[in-house]
DNA sequence: TTGAAAGCGTTACCAT
DNA sequence: ATGGTAACGCTTTCAA
């Protein structure tokens, strides 16, 4: 059996309610019996028991954080990001991987919830309804870091989508590059596929260029890049640059290239989206937007700390700034 | 104020004894009480509080875990397989990342200890004295994942690291290399980058081939890959192969080469140890022994459950399967 | 089959 | 400054 607090009271021959003001620091002691009790517990190696605490307290230090898959490094950047920062605030994380099925989602609020955790971080493409009736019910302060849907509604942390894609593609038009293609998921409704490829139009418009070699992905994986690759590259269109929205379609589109003998960049130009670390380890490295993921987790965090502590903020939407990553997969055209 | 118990058992017009009852399905309850008071449950949205129940019953279902470092693919996916096969069980997850200092280690252990865990996991690279004192206080059913002391007095989980690379350098002189190297680690007593060292040396000897050409690492990082290969390229060793401790330092070196010129496979060929993503994704494909991460994870935490479930497993060591991918980074030599 | 009550290890209030 | 004690929400005897 553990040692507990009314053990190191009756060793120290105080009550629990001084053992428990020295131990929390709450309340004045007087400094004989604070000493003695230090010394006792020191002695046993007694350590406060959290659950109990946290029963009376009603604060668990807990943040329930919800996500996809774990093994994408973008999403274990977050964590890290997540993890480091709630530790500083003396709150850990309770992780639960949904693996993009709603049904997960909702079996894990549900243990969140009887875990008592204080706040809510959820990874995912879309809130669905159900998810969203069941985090509204719980009442807790909730980050939603959506890869794909808007909802302003909700607190979120990301960068600035819209300004970021037209950033990079006026960087390949400054290259000499006329024939641009994008690559990337469906531009649903309020979606950032949409804010993505929007953007990409709008740059292209801009300079009077053409925007219409688009390829719709089922994903934003690498072997979608890859076939996404070989649907563009099958010698009816001839771009010598091409968007990806995510670093993994791109690091798939510079396979394809390498297995077809497309030099890249010397035939064609690639761009990602992410600066995962496996764009500046693969050769070519790759040019690519720098998404902070570990900023976005560690923000996300402090903003449900912040609000925990009722400091309260107000704005929904939080834009961290991004970079533009110059490499070698791409070449000014001649 | 959430719903407790008290909340259900008045509404039902029962006393909170039988709402347990039904709740946990641990006493027979009359039909009529038992439908009435699951209404109840419905109409309220009662969700039992975890923490109060762990209290009573002193089950916290959590397990901690310890890694180095998240961000590292291979420890993601552990974890995966940690969280994955724990959800399983109930078994939640409390995550700590250590970054490899012993005094964040200590500082865990001690917040795992106060939450209450029940069983504990450490990924590291050795265990530290007094880490190791403190878990043994702690006396919790523990697996240490050892990425380099070998401990054979506690639970652990790998592959045979030493058949593994005995047979990834047989492979490499079937394919008609005489001069391969090793890059890894110092070779330190009772690690593991002793026992890939040494069945190395007993693979090129067993062949009469010389085993000299070794080069130290600081670390297993794709930076200390490229600096080995610096280092073994110089002009001065003429390996045409080489054997790496780890899929991070081969690709390091295959960098190394891709910027000096050398071609993979055709002037040397690589071998891995791992294989992570990365591994497949990289051009030309590495050519590695697949450690079944994934695996490692969820065995590691079943053993955990098993143990506390009473059903004890004597055997400290557990060796999985392990594979060794041939793929393209490695050549016949003429 | 049901309910009352003790107890889990704390904190916090109320006396003293 | 210190101690006694109720309370946190639940499970689990013990009686009935």
């Amino acid at each position: 059996m553990a040692i507990t607090i009314k053990d190191v009271a009756k060793k120290a021959g105080v009550s629990i309610s001084t053992v428990s003001r020295v131990v929390n620091d709450s309340k004045p002691v007087s400094p004989e019996l604070k000493i003695k009790v230090m010394e006792v517990i020191e002695e046993l190696g007694y350590r406060p028991n959290e659950v109990a605490r946290s029963l009376v307290t009603k604060k668990s230090y807990l943040i329930g954080v919800i996500v996809p898959d774990i093994g994408q490094s973008h999403v274990a950047n977050m964590l890290r990001g997540i993890e480091e920062v709630g530790k500083m605030y003396n709150y850990d994380i309770l992780l639960c991987s949904s693996y993009g099925e709603m049904n997960a989602e909702l079996n894990y609020l549900q243990l969140l919830n009887r875990k008592q955790v204080e706040g809510l971080i959820i990874l995912s493409a879309k809130l669905e309804k159900e998810v969203e009736a069941y985090i509204n019910a719980f009442n807790l302060p909730f980050v939603f870091l959506s890869t794909n849907d808007y909802r302003e509604e909700y607190r979120s942390v990301d960068i600035d989508n819209k300004i970021a894609v037209y950033e990079m593609v006026t960087y390949l038009q400054q290259l000499n590059h006329k024939e641009i293609a994008y690559i990337g998921t469906k531009p649903g409704k309020k979606t950032k596929a949409e804010v993505k490829h929007d953007a990409f139009v709008k740059a292209m418009k801009d300079s009077g260029l053409p925007s219409n070699l688009v390829v719709e992905t089922e994903s934003m994986s690498k072997d979608a890049g890859y076939e996404a690759a070989k649907e563009l590259l099958n010698g009816r269109n001839h771009p010598t640059a091409v968007f990806c929205a995510s670093d993994e379609l791109a690091i798939g589109v510079m396979n394809y290239c390498h297995d077809q003998g497309i030099r890249v960049p010397e035939d064609l130009s690639v761009t990602g989206m992410g600066d995962i670390e496996m764009a500046s380890y693969i050769r070519p490295k790759l040019t690519t937007i720098s998404i902070p993921y570990y900023d976005i987790g560690a923000v996300s965090i402090r903003r449900i700390v912040k609000v925990l502590k009722g400091e309260e903020q107000t704005e929904a939407e939080i834009k961290l700034p991004f970079q533009i990553h110059k490499r070698e997969s791409c070449k000014k055209r001649a």
